[in-house]
RNA sequence: GGAGUUAUAGCUCAGUUGGCUAGAGCGCUUCAUUGACAUUGAAGAGGUCACUGGUUCAAGUCCAGUUAACUCCACCA
């Protein structure tokens, strides 16, 4: 052996010996069937970029948890995959493509969807060798990305299924709608912004002023649709402003009346407790809008240009334009220009604009079939166990306030939404977008499309966006659901692409084959999920809705939800900060092994932590004690001339107290490291095992041994210690000791496939 | 506005159902060292467990309140 521990030896050469010989593969061994099955399926790392600190914290766990079931001798199954993860990937590369000077609509949806892929494809690949450089002992031959083609299936029949069972409907709803990425983004993928703008205070005249004031003044922000505003409102319980209710006031741009009506939203501490409604563009006045059935007038069209009195002008200008006009009439009164406030902003950080969309909805509760009721009541009766408890307050929650899910995204990279709609009638009323032979852009009506001459084939050649307008209810239009376009009639396919949840939350299905394959039938429900926390909402309670909606069985048993990893300065790793923590640096510099065990001592209860760096580099120096704990060993038993008996053979009388000592301490060992695992306390089983083989086996044990006369029994009862201790820490430092039991006398295989200690 | 988490050695953090003479890693001090390992060994310094009150034979641990930090959710025109 090395006076060293050469972990970049090891951890170049190791994983493909244990992957050519099969191991990955869930077999049960010493006697155990299937009943023991155990089952993980990894959460996919994003393909639009590298793997993160995180998602080594992830593997980490997930390869100790699945290498003890393996170990312990029962079938498992650790399934990788790779996401495409829509929104964030085409952002990624349209960021790719400005540097170009470039966008998508310089592309089809096709020669876009192929480019993104040729990038996507290369950073799978990178992802795929991380996995197998951080010694991921996972299934390869069951590897799956979120768009391989039985997932597509899947995920279609799922939403035919919903479809037909009344669970997605098409709706029009106030979506967030980004203008510059132009795609929709549900609410929690959205974040929040601080930002300094103008509040101004609006005067409106009464129409009736034989009480008291001539003006009512309204607090907004945004004055630019006011020319459509048709109504105001005021908290009828607000005994200053309940009188108003019925009462008529003048648009301050228009002259034209407008109502002032009550309702509870008002905040009658807030601006001047009166406000304007603009339904098209406001959540809140959507809502409300809709509650007292008032004229939604649109505001901004999908390019973010006003709509109405300032047609075609940008917000900006628009604003402009209206402040100047209300000024000049004398109707701003006071400007307060330090106004914070919070505004919305997409993934890439732009603006995010309320709009009236045409979108795909599943509809989470309802009556006959609710999808979260199951999902919530597994958690809250302990069908489903979340680990650390405290997080289950989080997903109660979330749950019980879920309202209907906006799945579709108008995106290209996705899995597109298999709605055809029908053309062949009145509905050459759909409107559509598409890029013609010559490269050039038309919008409009498919009815306009004709009128200029093209073709519904040349408008399908093109297509870059459909568009389908409001119909009333007794007059919906035609659709199908399918994969292919019906042989009757013509049909043109929906555009938008589901969002990418709606495949993920199916992926436990997918992976294992779901509905009749043989691994369905042995993994599902899977043992465990782990994952971050910080993706409940997103990802785990749509897995366990999709889950009990389509099996009536959840996704998983227990849930472990590990903490996120900060940077060295206690604040979240960001590249604007520039403190983010490239893993591959510290593997290069202290090993797979001290980075994996560095980062699960760092993860003691589920709380986000820093990156515990010196725990890291505290885990190289043990990678090479043990190291030299075996070397010490082989040398010890070289010079001894005598046999030295397997520990299995030794006359057991013959142990003294030291060896009592020890011995008692590796079946405490045994016992702490199971129990702790079972309890998911990671840190704790990896540094009980750490304290016990330096502080105990090579401070204590081993200076006694240096003494000992009786050297064969000594050398046996350390041999019988260091070997098992080695295999309670496999899981945990797989290179480490998988380099030095090759080197042990009567070594097999591999202790990979050595038995769990019992 | 609502909710959650945290406050323990110089630093980063453990401390599970109350039994603690409060631990680990890193750092620090002194000494040692040729049968493995300087990526070593031995010894040691260092904490009124945020604050105030309460429950208890017993509180770092449970309860109430205060203070501070972080995070999430909802968002106000």
């Amino acid at each position: 052996m090395d006076k060293a521990y050469n972990f970049k030896e090891a951890e170049e050469n190791l994983y493909s010996k244990w992957e050519e010989a099969g191991y990955f593969t869930p077999q049960a061994r010493f006697g155990k069937g299937d009943k023991d099955a155990y089952s993980i399926i990894l959460p996919p790392p994003n393909a639009s970029g590298k793997m993160h600190t995180g998602n080594v914290l992830m593997v980490a766990i997930e390869d100790l948890l699945i290498r003890w079931h393996r170990m312990k001798g029962d079938p498992t199954v650790w399934i990788p995959g790779t996401d495409h993860a829509g929104t964030e990937t085409q952002i990624t590369f349209e960021k790719e493509l400005k540097k170009q000077g470039k966008s998508r609509f310089n592309y089809s949806r096709e020669e876009f969807y192929s480019k993104i892929k040729e990038f996507v494809e290369g950073n799978k690949g990178e992802i795929v060798q991380q996995l197998r450089k951080m010694g991921a002992s996972v299934d390869w031959d069951r590897y799956m990305f979120t768009l391989d083609p039985q997932v597509v299936k899947t995920v279609h029949e799922t939403f035919k299924k919903m479809y037909d069972d009344g669970l997605v409907y098409r709706g029009d709803y106030m979506v967030n709608y980004c203008v510059k990425c132009g795609t929709t983004y549900s609410d929690v993928e959205l974040k929040h912004e601080e930002r300094q703008d103008p509040l101004y205070y609006v005067k409106y005249e009464r129409v009736h002023k034989d009480h008291g004031e001539q003006y009512l003044s309204v607090a907004t922000v945004r004055p630019e649709p006011i020319a459509e505003d048709t109504h105001l409102a005021v908290n009828p319980k607000d005994k200053k402003h309940a009188k108003l209710v019925g009462e008529k006031v003048l648009n301050p741009l228009t002259g034209v009346e407008m109502e002032i009506i009550g309702d509870e939203f008002v905040d009658p501490e807030f601006g001047t407790g009166i406000v304007k409604l603009t339904p098209a563009v406001d959540k809140n006045d959507y809502e409300v809008a809709l509650k007292h059935k008032l004229p939604i007038n649109e505001v901004l069209d999908l390019q973010g240009k006003m709509k109405g009195r300032y047609e075609g002008l940008s917000v900006n200008d628009a604003r402009k334009k209206a402040v100047e006009e209300l000024e000049q009439k004398g109707l701003i009164g006071k400007v307060d220009e330090k106004y914070m406030h919070s505004v919305a902003l997409c993934k890439a950080g732009h603006k995010i604009e309320p709009m009236i969309l045409p979108n795909w909805f599943v509809k989470v509760d309802a009556p006959k079939k609710s999808l979260k009721k199951p999902a919530l009541d597994a958690v809250k009766k302990g069908d489903v166990k979340i680990f650390p408890k405290w997080q289950e307050i989080k997903y109660v929650r979330w749950m019980e306030e879920m309202r209907d899910w906006p799945i579709s995204r108008q995106n290209v990279w996705g899995i597109r939404i298999p709605v055809w709609h029908r053309v062949d009638g009145h509905e050459v009323r759909l409107w559509t977008l598409f890029i013609d032979k010559n490269g050039q852009q038309h919008q409009g009506s498919i009815a306009q499309h004709y009128d200029n001459n093209f073709s519904l084939e040349e408008i399908k050649a093109g297509i870059q966006r459909v568009l389908v307008p409001f119909y009333e209810e007794h007059n919906q239009p035609q659709i199908y659901i399918g994969e292919n376009v019906p042989v009757e009639g013509q049909w043109i396919r929906e555009t938008d692409t589901f969002d990418t949840w709606f495949s993920s939350g199916q992926w436990p299905l997918v992976t294992l084959g779901y509905p009749d394959s043989e691994d369905f039938k042995k993994f599902y429900p899977t043992s465990v999920l782990e994952t971050g926390w910080e993706i409940i909402r997103l990802w785990v309670s749509r897995m366990m809705m999709f889950g009990y909606y389509l099996t009536g069985e959840p996704p998983f048993k227990d849930v472990y939800l590990h903490g996120m990893v900060r940077a060295l300065d206690g604040r979240k790793m960001s590249k604007s900060l520039g403190n983010v923590i490239n893993p591959e640096e510290y593997v290069e510099q202290y090993g797979v092994d001290a980075l994996r065990m560095g980062l699960i001592a760092g993860t003691a209860n589920g709380k986000d932590f820093n990156f515990p760096k010196d725990r890291v580099i505290a885990y190289k120096h043990f990678s090479n004690k043990i190291w030299n704990m075996g070397r010490f060993l082989l040398m010890m038993r070289e010079q001894w001339d005598k046999e030295i008996p397997r520990f299995e053979d030794l006359d057991k009388k013959s142990l003294n107290d030291e060896d009592k000592k020890i011995l008692n301490g590796l079946n405490k060992q045994i016992e702490g490291v199971e129990g702790f695992l079972n309890k998911f306390r990671f840190a704790d089983a990896g540094e009980f095992i750490y304290q016990f083989m330096w502080h105990e086996v090579a401070d204590s044990y081993i200076e006694h041994v240096k003494v000992r006369e009786d050297k064969d029994v000594a050398l046996s009862v350390l041999t019988h210690v260091y070997m098992t201790s080695l295999k309670l820490l496999h899981p945990f430092m797989p290179f480490v000791t998988e380099a030095i039991y090759q080197q042990m006398p009567d070594h097999g295989e591999s202790i990979m496939i050595e038995e769990w200690p019992a």
